[in-house]
DNA sequence: CGTATTTGACCAGCGC
DNA sequence: GCGCTGGTCAAATACG
């Protein structure tokens, strides 16, 4: 009997063993996504740099240019601005979980644009300049689109997902085929990043065609299981938020840290 | 009762 | 100078 049970014994640690060795595997799969989505995201903003000094000179068409350009060019250029466009959550407020505190000071009905726009100023340290816009994008209501101005003179709140604030926005995947456009301020210090895009129709998802292909150098039920993980990753409302949080964050203020040592 | 939000008033910049 | 517009202020209100 004891024998048997050694053997039991022995099967359940080989299979834990295992099962430990494909977490390593899963583990070293995530860590190259990460890699390759880290490259993807740079090669993107090569992109989004050399349109923005393509587009300098042009003429700028929609709302936020129109706005922000206004007092870009008049000397507020050193303010850091930053345009992000996320998908507006079922309430349909004007408010955006991103990891910080805000608190809103007005809001506007602009010329360009029937919704109304408010302003939110940093309420997580009292003395943090950074100042945002949310506005509905005036092609897809459905879309947010968030101006950040200036840099953050503290860390991310801990609570990123801002159960602190009563502010309950979310953000979201995408609307497949968003109308609306990007627009790129001509200042060299703004930056633009679309979350709308994070992924497209829930039931038509599958990976980026790069990530793919290097998925493919690995085993198929390891593969598939990587790619069925991901996917429910990127439905997952709080990891897009963190994952907004973080990149906002090394957009905006990813300097802080350095800056204030 | 303290804090956040709302909203009308006010201010500054810009074009004519 | 005047009017328009975007951005901010602050009193009133709502909420927990």
């Amino acid at each position: 009997m004891s024998t048997q049970q050694d053997i039991s014994d022995k099967e359940k640690v080989q299979a834990l063993e295992a099962q430990i060795e494909s977490l390593h595997k899963e583990n070293e799969e995530l860590k190259n996504m990460i890699g390759v989505m880290t490259d993807n995201y740079h090669n993107l903003q090569a992109h989004a740099n050399s349109f923005l000094t393509h587009e300098a000179g042009r003429p700028s068409e929609s709302w936020s240019s129109q706005d922000s350009s206004k007092k870009q060019m008049k000397g507020t250029l050193k303010a850091k601005s930053t345009q992000v466009l996320v998908r507006m959550d079922a309430e349909g407020s004007l408010i955006v979980k991103d990891g910080y505190q805000w608190r809103k000071y007005g809001q506007k009905i602009t010329k360009d644009n029937p919704s109304p726009r408010a302003y939110f100023r940093c309420s997580t340290s009292s003395d943090c300049p950074v100042r945002k816009k949310v506005q509905r994008c005036a092609g897809d209501k459905s879309i947010l689109v968030v101006t950040y101005e200036g840099e953050h003179a503290h860390a991310l709140c801990d609570d990123p997902i801002g159960s602190t604030s009563r502010t309950h926005g979310t953000i979201n995947g995408s609307v497949p085929g968003i109308p609306c456009t990007v627009p790129l301020n001509p200042s060299p210090s703004s930056a633009s990043l679309d979350l709308t895009l994070s992924r497209t129709n829930d039931a038509t998802y599958r990976p980026p065609q790069n990530n793919n292909h290097h998925l493919h150098q690995h085993n198929n039920s390891n593969t598939n299981f990587l790619v069925e993980y991901v996917a429910s990753l990127m439905r997952d409302p709080n990891f897009i938020t963190a994952l907004a949080a973080a990149v906002g964050q090394s957009m905006i203020g990813g300097h802080d840290h350095t800056k204030k040592k």
